[in-house]
DNA sequence: TACAAACCTG
DNA sequence: CAGGTTTGTA
């Protein structure tokens, strides 16, 4: 293809930039009705053939839509596109709007089914990592009854169904949100188009689907970025019309990626690169992301590179390059799939702590369904829980002596309340805002771990150098579960 | 020896 | 809180 390098081309390319705005949403509607024609598989899975792995099968489904989708975007893309009426636009909004709330019938009737399959009882639930192998593992042949996994504890059964219901749920949740999202960033990027300014489009696109409230920043960005280019692009927050990359793209790409990073999640959290794993292959937005971003350099001016990326049909590789504002915008008020852990979902995972001690971390997928999991931020989520517990046994083995120097001498003296220090110190460091109120079975976990110190150590355990262990192993067993709530991705 | 959890440090 | 190290298991 020729390169147009003249002012006279450039402009031609802008406003075929502005007008292949309908070609986009197509791609739109034919990715939502990929997801639909995918749940509409599960649905229709379980109804006649039990025993069939729907979920594979409409996972392949997507794979081949996905490859079809390609080929037709690489035509389209070559094609001149249309004038096409700005009227229309509204009109696109509306179908696609229309296409959601589709999904979401979809979707309810899906769980329809799903609480129809709970009353029946009949399911097995296999203990798997990944939520979507839990999904496809599912049975609904009523003779496999008895292969319900039943846990030393009593309430295997019980269990295993909660635990599959939670997971499911999780699917669902992530499915719609998946699908919500998918519009979001194709809306965004169009919203932000690199040369233009706010035109009657992004109004338009604006006007339908943002129903947020204006942006906040939260936190003072500029102490970490020290290059004067990025300062300035953090310093003058967002500008409407332009991109960091037009004000300063001779800035390494590195120093592009924190910046999106704090932007996103603020100067106290972590910048965690992840590399590409056999796990993205479920997930194909994983590694398609780190591609993206490494393209995400050179932006400014050579487009192309990005076209093959975003015609696989995973519209927020595009967003990758979208302007600040709407990350930011997304970052801090998108209730959709999050690429990182934020501020927010630690208070919560704190609060979590009140509960579980030990999460698995199937929990923890469970628990935040707003959060994209991969390696990284799986051991991210157990690191906290680690600390968590650290800070917990630690408080114990220090109350525990202290009650010892001051003469307590039976275990029965030992106890836990609401107006203990100790209770303060653990509510001061997970409930720091003291606005949560506290379960009562968490001062009993508390009180067994403190009775646990303290007769180990009254009774010189401590000299082993592992005596802890058969204290952590009691305290494991005092989880309990972690109230519904907590699910909802906009718990905090 | 590979992995998870505890442990230690800043 | 996160990175690095040690320890304990399988």
């Amino acid at each position: 293809e020729p390169e147009p390098s003249n002012s006279a081309d450039d402009f031609a390319r802008e406003e075929q930039s502005c007008l292949s705005f309908k070609d986009e949403d197509l791609s739109v509607s034919e990715h939502l009705q990929a997801k639909r024609a995918r749940v509409e598989n599960i649905i229709r899975g379980m109804a006649a053939s039990p025993n069939a792995d729907g979920e594979a099968e409409s996972e392949c489904e997507a794979v081949r839509c996905r490859r079809d989708l390609l080929k037709e975007n690489k035509r389209k893309q070559r094609l001149p596109q249309h004038q096409e009426p700005k009227t229309s636009k509204d009109e696109e909004c509306h179908k696609l709007k229309e296409q959601l709330q589709s999904m979401q019938r979809l979707l309810h009737q899906l769980q329809e089914k799903i609480s129809h399959v709970h009353d029946q009882n009949y399911s097995e639930s296999e203990e798997r990592e990944d939520a979507r192998s839990e999904l496809s593992s599912l049975r609904l042949d009523g003779g496999h009854k008895d292969r319900v996994k039943v846990e030393p504890g009593g309430f295997g059964s019980d269990r295993a169904m909660k635990n599959l219901k939670e997971t499911l749920k999780c699917e669902l949740t992530r499915t719609v949100s998946e699908s919500v999202d998918t519009v979001f960033k194709k809306l965004s990027t169009k919203d932000s188009p690199s040369d233009l300014s706010d035109s009657e489009e992004n109004v338009n696109s604006r006007h339908c689907f943002e129903s947020h409230g204006p942006e906040h920043q939260t936190e003072a960005l500029s102490l970490v970025v020290r290059k004067p280019s990025l300062s300035q692009a953090v310093k003058r927050p967002f500008p409407l019309h332009q991109t960091p990359f037009q004000m300063g793209y001779s800035a390494p790409l590195h120093d592009s990626q924190i910046l999106e990073h704090l932007l996103k999640y603020g100067p106290h959290s972590t910048f965690c690169l992840e590399r590409s794993s056999p796990d993205s292959v479920e997930r194909p937005w994983e590694s398609l992301a780190m591609r993206s971003k490494l393209s995400s350099g050179h932006l400014g001016q050579h487009q192309t590179g990005l076209v093959s990326v975003d015609a696989l049909c995973l519209p927020h590789i595009k967003m990758e390059c979208g302007d600040l504002q709407s990350m930011a915008e997304r970052s801090l008020n998108s209730p959709h799939i999050q690429e990182g852990l934020t501020p927010n979902h630690l208070k919560k995972a704190k609060l979590m702590f009140f509960y579980t001690r030990y999460p698995s971390s199937n929990l923890l997928k469970n628990f935040f369904p707003d959060v994209k999991f991969n390696r990284c931020i799986t051991s991210q989520l157990i690191k906290w829980f680690s600390n968590f517990r650290e800070f917990f046994y630690i408080q114990m083995e220090k109350f525990a002596r202290q009650a010892i120097i001051d003469g307590v001498n039976d275990v029965k003296d030992v106890s836990v309340t609401r107006e203990s220090e100790l209770f303060r110190a653990l509510n001061m460091h997970y409930n720091k805002a003291n606005d949560f109120q506290v379960p009562d079975r968490f001062l009993e976990v508390a009180e067994v771990t403190l009775q646990e110190f303290f007769s180990a150590i009254s009774l010189s355990k401590d000299s082993d150098p592992s005596w802890k262990k058969a204290i952590y192993k009691v305290i494991c067993k005092l989880d309990s579960d972690v109230p519904e709530d907590f699910k909802s991705p906009s718990y905090l």
